[in-house]
DNA sequence: TTGTATGCGTTATCAA
DNA sequence: TTGATAACGCATACAA
């Protein structure tokens, strides 16, 4: 298979290069017959454009890189295809890399990225990434949304979600059913995510004069089983506890676990909101109640930024803030006494 | 922020462009003394390689693509972090698209790949995809990695998972319990996958002098819902029906929903076998004994394989079958009278 | 309307 | 051990 260049197809036409390249790109004046003259000899020829060649001339590229932490993560998985679909209507590449939370493994895409040209880039920064990182990229001046976890680093683009209002709404729901005794579970101390959700639910405790306790706001890994043990832990040393907001649907769906363990049954002596809506959350039995962030959505808004970045785009750095919606489900039973 | 160059470096160091080059790739004989200052004019003038054009120049490139028709299926989820890590390692770039099952859109996305001039790609082609793109493909005469769904053309490498054992161990461990009258249910008709995996079940069925019965055999969508329609409709017609083997987990729980609503026990008056142990299997009550892919495997074998075939590695076609494994949870209960 | 010639930033071949 | 120089395939002034 040897590759069809430009100058062969000019060859075969009986054409210049240039005028290949003209016809290629719907560029410049061209005769209706040499036009299709050129037409013909690139269809024969079986020539295969060479972007890279272009994009080295040009000086530009059409590829985009988008960093996540874990892909593995149904919520990325999400608002990857968001992105992803974004990225397509421009007829533009996505490269994907999974830190895994390596603040190496993440500095050495961002490095590959530049090696290759890349015009931008969607970046959901692992959680201990210091401030170098994004000063680094700043210097850089290349554009870059970052999505998902908040950045204090006003000179980014974000994507995001209203995560304290998110819980204030879930708060809000279990309070009016009658809820009194409301815990907070999930999440890791380091979280900017979850700072933001913990405000949203206890400021939502103090407005109907309720305090939250320390006591009941316990964090745990971002996994099921985490869930559960943390859950069981909680709930056998105060029993008193009635209903749970927990940091993601995943750890919901643990402390499911763990109150059927308990003998304690979802949506009757218990009432239970997740954050996310994965798919799962509609699934398990009782479905599960939760907020909704649209993560397509947060895909889809990042790649329309970036793009508009890309086409020279200069205003302020944005914040585009998605709000979040309380899905109802069966997880939180009826009203209580 | 204008882009320094190789010569521009050499400018600094006082070499020639060759001698940069070949520092910067540790080739040739180079003096220490000069390799060290070239060394720190790279340094100091914030030198960034330009991949680009050494890829024109090597007519090589460090890209691979990878096709998937859903990257928000948790499994896909799982596999795409298998692949990319593997990728990772050779210091690789992935590009990502999401076919949405449109071959259209597919066919875009591998057109692209040719021209940003890819050096290899993993595929999950969407369902209907016409053979004339898979021979379009092999023109092309580019590594290309078929996994999880399986495919007629031996012209290809193949990963994916043995989808015939796989029900083959969850039928042979339904019989060892004692069930005679086991049913399989679910798949769209025109999946290959599906085909196997009934070969599975018919075939240790027959193994056990059972000989299958093609009403017990039913389709139905991959969803919690359909799969509840139809079991509903199978056992109100054949409730000497005490077992099942489902094409997939989803639809094993909705099985499992109609069976409840109906008034049997899984468990006790019925035993159910699900596919690919996602989340929710041990989730739900009782927890659905499964049988379970490596997703992130594939992924990994895939990408293994792939990097092999870069590097040259022009043995005949592989398949790679990985080995599933059976999961026993609650849903089969125990040994029947 | 079309052709000529040059450069994008590397690498590799040859000489020196 | 190092330097000059010609590709790689395309795009674009500028000339014709």
């Amino acid at each position: 298979m040897t590759t069809v260049t430009l100058a062969q197809v000019a060859g075969i036409a009986g054409v210049s290069t240039a005028t290949v390249s003209m016809v290629l790109r719907n560029r410049g004046r061209i005769s209706q017959a040499t036009r299709e003259r050129v037409l013909k000899a690139l269809d024969e020829s079986g020539y295969v454009y060479n972007q890279t060649a272009a994009n080295l001339r040009n000086r530009s590229s059409n590829q985009v890189g988008l960093l996540l932490h874990d892909i593995t993560n149904p919520f990325y998985g999400e608002m990857t295809a968001g992105l992803s679909h974004e990225m397509e209507r421009h007829e533009m590449l996505l490269f994907l890399a999974n830190s895994e939370e390596s603040e190496e493994r993440q500095q050495k895409f961002v490095d590959s990225l530049m090696r290759n040209n890349a015009c931008g880039m969607v970046l959901c920064a692992a959680r201990e990434t210091p401030q170098a990182f994004f000063d680094g990229l700043k210097r850089r001046n290349i554009p870059a949304i970052m999505v998902v976890r908040p950045l204090n680093d006003p000179d980014f683009d974000f994507v995001g979600t209203d995560n304290f209002l998110g819980t204030q709404m879930a708060t809000a729901h279990l309070l009016r059913l009658g809820h009194q005794h409301i815990a907070f579970i999930g999440g890791s101390l380091s979280s900017g995510t979850r700072s933001q959700r913990i405000g949203g639910y206890t400021s939502k405790l103090l407005e109907n004069g309720i305090s939250p306790n320390p006591d009941w706001i316990v964090t745990s890994q971002a996994s099921q089983s985490d869930g559960a043990r943390v859950a069981e832990m909680l709930f056998s040393q105060f029993p008193q506890i009635t209903a749970a907001v927990c940091y993601q649907d995943i750890v919901a769906l643990g402390v499911m676990q763990a109150l059927r363990k308990m003998g304690r049954e979802v949506g009757r002596d218990f009432a239970l909101v997740g954050f996310d809506d994965i798919t799962e959350a509609a699934l398990v039995q009782p479905a599960l109640t939760t907020v909704s962030v649209a993560a397509k959505e947060i895909g889809r808004k990042a790649g329309e930024l970036l793009f508009s970045r890309i086409q020279g785009n200069d205003e302020p750095p944005k914040r585009i803030i998605l709000p979040p919606a309380l899905v109802i489900r069966e997880s939180c039973g009826f009203r209580r006494g």
